[in-house]
DNA sequence: ACCTCCCTGGCC
DNA sequence: GGCCAGGGAGGT
Protein backbone atom coordinates (compact mmCIF):
# COMPACT_ATOMS: atom_id res chain seq x y z
CA UNK A 1 0.00 0.00 0.00
CA UNK A 2 1.72 3.10 -0.62
CA UNK A 3 2.49 5.34 1.52
CA UNK A 4 4.99 8.28 1.46
CA UNK A 5 8.25 6.75 0.51
CA UNK A 6 5.80 4.90 -2.58
CA UNK A 7 4.87 8.02 -3.56
CA UNK A 8 8.12 10.11 -3.04
CA UNK A 9 9.73 7.62 -5.41
CA UNK A 10 6.37 8.12 -7.78
CA UNK A 11 6.68 11.79 -7.68
CA UNK A 12 10.84 11.55 -8.92
CA UNK A 13 9.09 9.42 -12.01
CA UNK A 14 6.76 11.79 -13.00
CA UNK A 15 8.67 14.50 -12.17
CA UNK A 16 10.98 13.44 -15.07
CA UNK A 17 8.91 13.19 -17.69
CA UNK A 18 5.97 16.17 -16.89
CA UNK A 19 7.90 18.86 -15.77
CA UNK A 20 7.80 21.11 -18.16
CA UNK A 21 5.59 19.01 -20.81
CA UNK A 22 2.58 19.75 -22.22
CA UNK A 23 -0.73 18.09 -21.63
CA UNK A 24 -2.29 17.00 -25.24
CA UNK A 25 -4.59 14.33 -24.39
CA UNK A 26 -6.46 13.09 -21.54
CA UNK A 27 -8.90 10.19 -20.93
CA UNK A 28 -10.61 9.37 -17.95
CA UNK A 29 -12.22 5.86 -18.15
CA UNK A 30 -13.68 5.35 -14.81
CA UNK A 31 -16.11 8.15 -12.71
CA UNK A 32 -14.60 6.81 -9.18
CA UNK A 33 -11.39 8.20 -10.62
CA UNK A 34 -12.66 11.56 -11.15
CA UNK A 35 -15.16 11.75 -8.13
CA UNK A 36 -13.42 15.04 -6.37
CA UNK A 37 -14.55 16.44 -9.82
CA UNK A 38 -17.97 16.70 -11.19
CA UNK A 39 -16.83 13.65 -13.29
CA UNK A 40 -14.24 12.43 -16.06
CA UNK A 41 -15.07 15.40 -18.82
CA UNK A 42 -13.97 17.71 -16.44
CA UNK A 43 -10.78 16.30 -15.52
CA UNK A 44 -9.58 15.67 -19.03
CA UNK A 45 -11.53 19.45 -19.85
CA UNK A 46 -9.22 21.40 -17.33
CA UNK A 47 -6.21 19.19 -18.04
CA UNK A 48 -5.71 19.17 -21.78
CA UNK A 49 -3.80 21.85 -23.30
CA UNK A 50 -1.97 22.26 -19.83
CA UNK A 51 2.11 22.93 -19.57
CA UNK A 52 3.43 21.06 -16.16
CA UNK A 53 5.84 23.21 -14.11
CA UNK A 54 6.49 20.98 -11.80
CA UNK A 55 5.31 17.77 -9.93
CA UNK A 56 4.79 17.82 -6.01
CA UNK A 57 3.95 15.80 -3.01
CA UNK A 58 2.94 16.19 0.76
CA UNK A 59 2.01 13.60 2.76
CA UNK A 60 0.79 10.38 -0.05
CA UNK A 61 -0.94 12.83 -2.03
CA UNK A 62 0.61 14.14 -5.24
CA UNK A 63 0.78 17.64 -6.64
CA UNK A 64 1.50 18.85 -10.13
CA UNK A 65 1.24 22.94 -11.02
CA UNK A 66 -0.03 23.77 -14.21
CA UNK A 67 0.77 26.98 -15.82
CA UNK A 68 -2.70 28.30 -15.45
CA UNK A 69 -2.32 27.90 -12.00
CA UNK A 70 -4.57 25.45 -11.17
CA UNK A 71 -3.03 21.42 -9.79
CA UNK A 72 -3.70 17.65 -10.76
CA UNK A 73 -3.88 16.63 -7.33
CA UNK A 74 -4.12 12.81 -7.25
CA UNK A 75 -3.91 10.10 -4.67
CA UNK A 76 -2.47 6.34 -5.13
CA UNK A 77 -5.50 5.34 -2.59
CA UNK A 78 -4.88 1.44 -1.25
CA UNK A 79 -3.90 0.08 -4.79
CA UNK A 80 -3.23 3.29 -7.18
CA UNK A 81 -0.05 3.69 -9.05
CA UNK A 82 1.16 5.09 -12.16
CA UNK A 83 3.23 3.82 -14.82
CA UNK A 84 5.08 5.46 -17.71
CA UNK A 85 5.15 4.65 -21.29
CA UNK A 86 4.11 1.16 -19.93
CA UNK A 87 1.28 -1.36 -21.49
CA UNK A 88 -2.21 -0.66 -21.36
CA UNK A 89 -3.10 -2.93 -18.45
CA UNK A 90 -6.52 -3.46 -16.85
CA UNK A 91 -7.32 -1.62 -14.08
CA UNK A 92 -5.92 1.92 -15.93
CA UNK A 93 -8.44 4.83 -15.21
CA UNK A 94 -6.52 7.48 -16.43
CA UNK A 95 -4.01 8.35 -19.41
CA UNK A 96 -2.25 11.70 -20.47
CA UNK A 97 -0.43 11.86 -23.35
CA UNK A 98 2.11 14.59 -23.39
CA UNK A 99 3.79 16.82 -26.22
CA UNK A 100 7.15 14.77 -25.55
CA UNK A 101 5.76 11.34 -26.40
CA UNK A 102 5.57 9.99 -23.11
CA UNK A 103 2.10 8.51 -21.80
CA UNK A 104 1.21 8.41 -17.92
CA UNK A 105 -1.36 6.30 -16.83
CA UNK A 106 -2.71 5.45 -13.54
CA UNK A 107 -4.30 1.68 -12.90
CA UNK A 108 -6.18 1.48 -9.94
CA UNK A 109 -7.64 -1.94 -9.08
CA UNK A 110 -9.46 -1.22 -5.92
CA UNK A 111 -10.25 2.71 -6.69
CA UNK A 112 -9.85 3.81 -3.71
CA UNK A 113 -7.36 6.65 -5.49
CA UNK A 114 -8.32 9.29 -7.71
CA UNK A 115 -7.03 12.24 -9.89
CA UNK A 116 -8.63 15.75 -9.52
CA UNK A 117 -7.77 19.51 -10.99
CA UNK A 118 -8.06 21.97 -8.41
CA UNK A 119 -7.83 25.36 -7.99
CA UNK A 120 -6.73 27.58 -5.12
CA UNK A 121 -10.34 27.80 -3.71
CA UNK A 122 -10.65 23.92 -3.98
CA UNK A 123 -7.77 23.17 -2.59
CA UNK A 124 -8.86 24.77 -0.01
CA UNK A 125 -11.83 22.51 0.80
CA UNK A 126 -9.57 19.51 -0.38
CA UNK A 127 -7.86 16.91 1.64
CA UNK A 128 -4.61 18.49 0.83
CA UNK A 129 -5.63 21.39 3.01
CA UNK A 130 -6.24 19.50 6.26
CA UNK A 131 -2.69 17.70 5.96
CA UNK A 132 0.15 17.96 9.22
CA UNK A 133 3.75 18.81 8.20
CA UNK A 134 5.40 16.45 5.75
CA UNK A 135 7.07 13.27 7.87
CA UNK A 136 9.75 13.60 5.56
CA UNK A 137 9.90 17.04 4.16
CA UNK A 138 9.00 18.96 7.09
CA UNK A 139 9.25 16.33 10.20
CA UNK A 140 8.33 17.98 13.54
CA UNK A 141 11.20 18.33 16.23
CA UNK A 142 11.13 17.08 20.01
CA UNK A 143 9.69 19.77 21.44
CA UNK A 144 6.88 20.07 18.59
CA UNK A 145 6.03 16.79 18.27
CA UNK A 146 5.64 16.39 22.08
CA UNK A 147 3.48 19.70 22.16
CA UNK A 148 1.45 18.11 19.60
CA UNK A 149 1.00 14.75 21.39
CA UNK A 150 -0.02 16.61 24.83
CA UNK A 151 -3.17 15.23 26.35
CA UNK A 152 -3.26 13.19 24.01
CA UNK A 153 -4.48 9.58 25.06
CA UNK A 154 -5.33 7.69 21.88
CA UNK A 155 -2.91 5.06 20.77
CA UNK A 156 0.53 6.40 19.48
CA UNK A 157 0.07 4.43 16.47
CA UNK A 158 -3.40 5.39 15.66
CA UNK A 159 -2.22 9.11 16.10
CA UNK A 160 0.63 8.23 13.84
CA UNK A 161 -1.80 7.30 11.25
CA UNK A 162 -3.59 10.67 11.93
CA UNK A 163 -2.88 12.77 8.39
CA UNK A 164 -3.43 15.68 10.05
CA UNK A 165 -1.18 15.84 12.86
CA UNK A 166 1.95 14.18 10.76
CA UNK A 167 0.95 13.46 6.97
CA UNK A 168 2.89 10.29 4.65
CA UNK A 169 3.35 7.70 7.64
CA UNK A 170 0.48 4.36 6.81
CA UNK A 171 0.55 1.32 8.41
CA UNK A 172 3.90 -0.44 7.01
CA UNK A 173 5.53 2.82 8.47
CA UNK A 174 3.79 3.80 11.62
CA UNK A 175 4.36 -0.02 13.03
CA UNK A 176 8.19 -0.08 11.49
CA UNK A 177 9.39 3.42 13.09
CA UNK A 178 7.69 1.95 16.50
CA UNK A 179 9.11 -1.06 16.18
CA UNK A 180 12.98 0.86 15.69
CA UNK A 181 12.57 3.46 18.59
CA UNK A 182 11.05 0.63 20.59
CA UNK A 183 7.59 1.99 21.74
CA UNK A 184 4.54 -0.24 22.38
CA UNK A 185 1.83 1.01 19.81
CA UNK A 186 -0.72 1.29 22.61
CA UNK A 187 1.11 3.83 24.57
CA UNK A 188 -1.01 6.65 25.04
CA UNK A 189 0.57 9.79 22.91
CA UNK A 190 0.79 12.15 25.42
CA UNK A 191 2.10 9.71 27.93
CA UNK A 192 5.59 8.83 26.06
CA UNK A 193 8.86 10.77 27.47
CA UNK A 194 10.40 13.20 25.36
CA UNK A 195 13.24 10.89 25.31
CA UNK A 196 10.93 8.61 23.37
CA UNK A 197 9.43 10.91 21.39
CA UNK A 198 12.92 12.02 20.04
CA UNK A 199 14.02 8.26 19.54
CA UNK A 200 10.51 8.08 17.46
CA UNK A 201 11.49 11.45 15.12
CA UNK A 202 15.25 9.82 14.37
CA UNK A 203 13.11 6.30 13.73
CA UNK A 204 10.45 7.75 11.34
CA UNK A 205 13.61 9.46 9.47
CA UNK A 206 15.47 6.12 9.31
CA UNK A 207 12.67 4.22 8.37
CA UNK A 208 11.36 6.44 5.34
CA UNK A 209 15.24 7.34 4.24
CA UNK A 210 15.67 3.48 3.82
CA UNK A 211 12.24 2.71 2.05
CA UNK A 212 12.62 5.39 -0.55
CA UNK A 213 16.51 4.00 -1.08
CA UNK A 214 14.92 0.73 -1.66
CA UNK A 215 12.48 1.32 -4.02
CA UNK A 216 9.28 0.84 -1.56
CA UNK A 217 7.45 -1.84 0.07
CA UNK A 218 6.50 -4.14 -2.69
CA UNK A 219 3.89 -6.33 -1.14
CA UNK A 220 3.52 -10.50 -2.34
CA UNK A 221 0.57 -8.96 -4.24
CA UNK A 222 2.68 -6.46 -5.63
CA UNK A 223 -0.02 -4.11 -5.79
CA UNK A 224 2.63 -1.15 -5.51
CA UNK A 225 5.36 -1.50 -7.85
CA UNK A 226 7.57 0.94 -8.91
CA UNK A 227 6.60 3.40 -12.18
CA UNK A 228 8.79 1.43 -14.68
CA UNK A 229 7.36 -1.71 -13.65
CA UNK A 230 9.65 -3.24 -11.20
CA UNK A 231 8.82 -4.09 -8.16
CA UNK A 232 10.31 -1.95 -4.49
CA UNK A 233 13.18 -4.12 -2.49
CA UNK A 234 11.99 -2.75 0.80
CA UNK A 235 10.10 -5.64 1.98
CA UNK A 236 13.10 -7.28 3.43
CA UNK A 237 14.11 -4.48 5.47
CA UNK A 238 10.61 -4.92 7.49
CA UNK A 239 11.55 -5.88 11.19
CA UNK A 240 7.63 -6.24 12.17
CA UNK A 241 5.23 -5.67 9.62
CA UNK A 242 3.45 -9.00 7.88
CA UNK A 243 5.35 -10.87 10.39
CA UNK A 244 2.79 -12.17 12.59
CA UNK A 245 4.40 -14.81 14.95
CA UNK A 246 7.80 -14.99 13.21
CA UNK A 247 10.70 -13.85 15.65
CA UNK A 248 11.71 -10.68 16.19
CA UNK A 249 14.57 -10.03 14.11
CA UNK A 250 16.83 -8.22 16.96
CA UNK A 251 15.17 -10.15 19.79
CA UNK A 252 13.71 -13.63 18.58
CA UNK A 253 10.04 -13.17 20.49
CA UNK A 254 7.28 -13.76 18.64
CA UNK A 255 5.96 -10.93 16.80
CA UNK A 256 2.55 -9.92 17.64
CA UNK A 257 -0.65 -8.56 15.81
CA UNK A 258 -3.26 -6.42 17.20
CA UNK A 259 -6.38 -4.24 15.85
CA UNK A 260 -5.33 -0.99 16.79
CA UNK A 261 -8.31 1.45 15.21
CA UNK A 262 -9.20 -1.64 13.21
CA UNK A 263 -6.07 -1.61 11.76
CA UNK A 264 -3.66 -4.72 12.13
CA UNK A 265 -0.26 -3.51 13.82
CA UNK A 266 2.12 -5.79 14.32
CA UNK A 267 5.01 -5.14 17.44
CA UNK A 268 7.61 -6.90 19.97
CA UNK A 269 5.97 -7.13 23.09
CA UNK A 270 9.78 -7.72 24.69
CA UNK A 271 11.16 -4.72 22.07
CA UNK A 272 8.20 -3.02 22.75
CA UNK A 273 7.04 -2.30 26.62
CA UNK A 274 5.09 0.40 27.47
CA UNK A 275 6.45 3.06 29.91
CA UNK A 276 5.41 1.22 33.29
CA UNK A 277 6.25 -2.32 32.19
C1' DA B 1 -12.87 11.16 18.66
C1' DC B 2 -14.94 7.55 17.03
C1' DC B 3 -17.50 4.42 13.18
C1' DT B 4 -18.91 3.10 8.40
C1' DC B 5 -18.29 2.91 3.81
C1' DC B 6 -16.01 2.47 -0.50
C1' DC B 7 -13.67 -1.55 -3.80
C1' DT B 8 -11.58 -5.85 -5.87
C1' DG B 9 -7.73 -9.29 -6.23
C1' DG B 10 -5.90 -12.82 -3.70
C1' DC B 11 -6.10 -16.21 -0.40
C1' DC B 12 -8.05 -19.80 2.84
C1' DG C 1 -17.64 -18.69 -1.37
C1' DG C 2 -16.43 -15.59 2.05
C1' DC C 3 -13.03 -12.76 4.14
C1' DC C 4 -9.23 -9.74 4.33
C1' DA C 5 -6.34 -5.66 3.13
C1' DG C 6 -6.89 -0.33 4.41
C1' DG C 7 -6.66 5.66 3.24
C1' DG C 8 -9.62 9.00 3.62
C1' DA C 9 -14.28 11.22 3.57
C1' DG C 10 -18.29 11.86 5.83
C1' DG C 11 -21.34 11.26 9.44
C1' DT C 12 -22.74 10.62 14.43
Amino acid sequence: MPELPEVEITRRHLAGVMTGALIQEVAVTHERTARYNSGPREVEDRLVGRRVSDVGRTGKFLHATLDDGQMMVAHLGMSGRFTIDGEAEPHTHFRASLDTGNIVRFVDPRTFGFVAVFNEEEIGFSGLARLGPDAWTSPLGPAELEQALAGRTAAIKALLLDQGLISGLGNIYADEALHKARIHPMSAGGSIASGELAALIQAIREVLEAAIENGGTSLSDLAYLLPDGRAGENLEQLMVYGRTDLPCLTCGTPIRRILVRSRSTHFCPSCQQGPSA
